[in-house]
DNA sequence: TTGTACGCGTTATCAG
DNA sequence: CTGATAACGCGTACAA
């Protein structure tokens, strides 16, 4: 592989006049730097990165921590904080946490070790102390994560408003019995959807019925787990507010197990608009998440402060959306009860 | 940031010592070890990796190249990747190509700056040719991607006789009429599963209607549309194979706008297996590759190569297996037909 | 505008 | 088993 300095000596100049032709090409004489440029071509030279790197203290890459690389929501903010990145002349390094809590820690060394010149957490776990002493040290965003205090940029919709707007819907079109199957509650994000939920019934002046709030954890699994539960019950709601679309997925197969019809028996609404939720039968009534905006915007927080530029706010909320689809009832009745 | 002399000053040691140490504990005496570690500890040193990679000539690093990481079935490989390789110490550089040719040549530009130790490159749009080419200069490992004359050592199931048994077993559920919507006929994947397909009708001696057969890629869009179209026709399929999971949920909903019951009226069957095949209504039958231990294996055969192991077969055909669920009308009789 | 010369922090070589 | 020292390839004062 050659060398600047085979470059160098080829074009009849000093490593430095290559470098600049490189680095600041408008410092060097356009003869000259023709030169360099045709000795570059000729040899067909890329410049050793990683030598780059060293001197440079900066490796222009990335750290985007996930908590799991298969939820199609994770990987949509990947997909938007990628394509930023590369954008912009960065890399990202991807590292999923399988949710130990251990591997995020290990991403501290990443950055001590100045493998990465910054980092975007995806919905972290750490606590909040941790997160802002990481912060003091090194270039970090947080994403789909809310604090109680924010110290840090984060990027997130707002969740409480959010919920209470599907809640509302769902309160709009007659429903009295409705419940909900949280996150689980350990997450700042499912408390706060949790109390969109709860304000909105208190603002209508329903009381809650705590038989029908259940704790899940966004899963299928515990939608349907929950919702079965329920139905066994001898009291069961007429609509439910699931705070991720694949709960909402497993409560209305919950549902039809108990031969109940969607959105007749059981209106559900949904959460995140994940490519599927348009797909299911019926089409899921949901909170549209700016997946992909959201990750390209926690890459542009970044990029800032990477550039030492100050970042005005730490909360970066992006508008979410109600998207009204089948599985609330409203389509059926031929045209939106409200709005 | 301490470095490695000041450690070495520390503990009264030369620097060669203390990069001893880290690198190769045995070679130094227990006790000069012990100042040494207690040094390293006591100052909180961290290696500077950018100075060892450069001096190593190694990054630790692999690439992979995804064309869209937001399609599931690649984030699972791509998890399965990530879990093996931080297992052996290699971090992964995501790269979505978006399908764009150039994004891929741009990746070995990235192999030539020495910026990652070696790729993996999830269904390559790049001829064989260059592909040859790229793998005689670097490590590489293909994922998910079938080669005419196989040269680079590639992971995949066998795209041809998956799709031979996903179509028998429709044959074998009565169906005379078996269509199919291919993937784009520029992938050599779509190719063998168009085979395997025509190849099954061929043994159980079925003419191929060719009105029967359409191009899509792989998407929902494409199914629904193909199907939409199919059943505008005056002669109809009453089962059809499917390339992917999303294609054939496209296809059972193009089905079901025209008042088809599935798999009553339509049998389909799918590909992939991806999560949301088992929650979807109906059910899919579909076929299940191991996309994460297809990862994990490519991986595995990366590692070998960049530790200079032989790799003797370049094909790595996992198992893949036919899942039966409800779309196809095998459950709905009571019991298999076969098996 | 260009060249010289040094340093970035680590590892490898070689001598002791 | 340990130390001195020379690389690794690039970027940048500083000098010319």
């Amino acid at each position: 592989m050659p060398k600047m300095s085979d470059v160098a000596r080829l074009a009849g100049v000093s490593t430095a006049t290559v470098s600049r032709v490189l680095r600041n090409p408008d410092a060097v004489k356009t003869g000259t730097k023709e030169k360099v440029l045709e000795a570059i071509h000729q040899l067909n030279y890329q410049p050793n990165m990683l030598a780059r790197h060293f001197r440079r203290t900066e490796t222009k890459t990335i750290l985007v921590l996930v908590p799991n690389i298969i939820n199609t929501v994770f990987a949509e903010i990947v997909g938007g904080i990628e394509e930023q990145a590369s954008k912009n002349g960065y890399r990202v390094l991807l590292r999923n946490t399988a949710r130990k809590l251990e591997r995020e820690y290990g991403s501290i060394e990443h950055l001590k070790q100045r493998q990465v010149d910054g980092m975007i957490m995806l919905s972290p776990q750490l606590d909040e102390a941790t997160l802002n002493e990481i912060s003091s040290q090194f270039p970090i965003v947080l994403a789909t994560a809310n604090l109680e205090t924010p110290k840090i940029p984060f990027v997130s919709i707002d969740n409480v408003s959010s919920s209470y707007k599907a809640t509302e819907h769902l309160i709009r079109l007659g429903h009295k019995k409705v419940g909900h199957i949280t996150g689980p509650m350990d997450s700042l994000l499912s408390r706060h959807r949790n109390e969109g939920y709860r304000k909105a019934l208190g603002d209508y002046g329903l009381d809650i019925d705590e038989q029908l709030v259940r704790r899940g954890h966004f899963s299928y699994e515990s939608g349907f787990e929950q919702m079965m539960d329920m139905l066994g019950q001898n009291h069961v709601p007429t609509a439910v507010f699931a705070p991720s679309d694949e709960m909402a997925i497993g409560i209305i197969n919950a549902a039809k197990e108990h031969q109940l019809r969607i959105p007749e028996d059981l209106a559900v609404v949904g959460f995140d608009n994940i490519r599927f939720a348009s797909m299911f039968n019926p089409s899921l009534t949901t909170i549209a998440q700016p997946l992909f905006k959201m990750g390209q915007r926690s890459m542009e927080l970044l990029l800032k402060k990477l550039n030492g530029e100050s970042i005005s706010q730490t909360e970066h909320l992006l508008p979410d959306e109600l998207i009204i689809r089948d599985s609330c009832g409203a389509r059926k009745k031929g045209k939106l009860l409200h709005n």
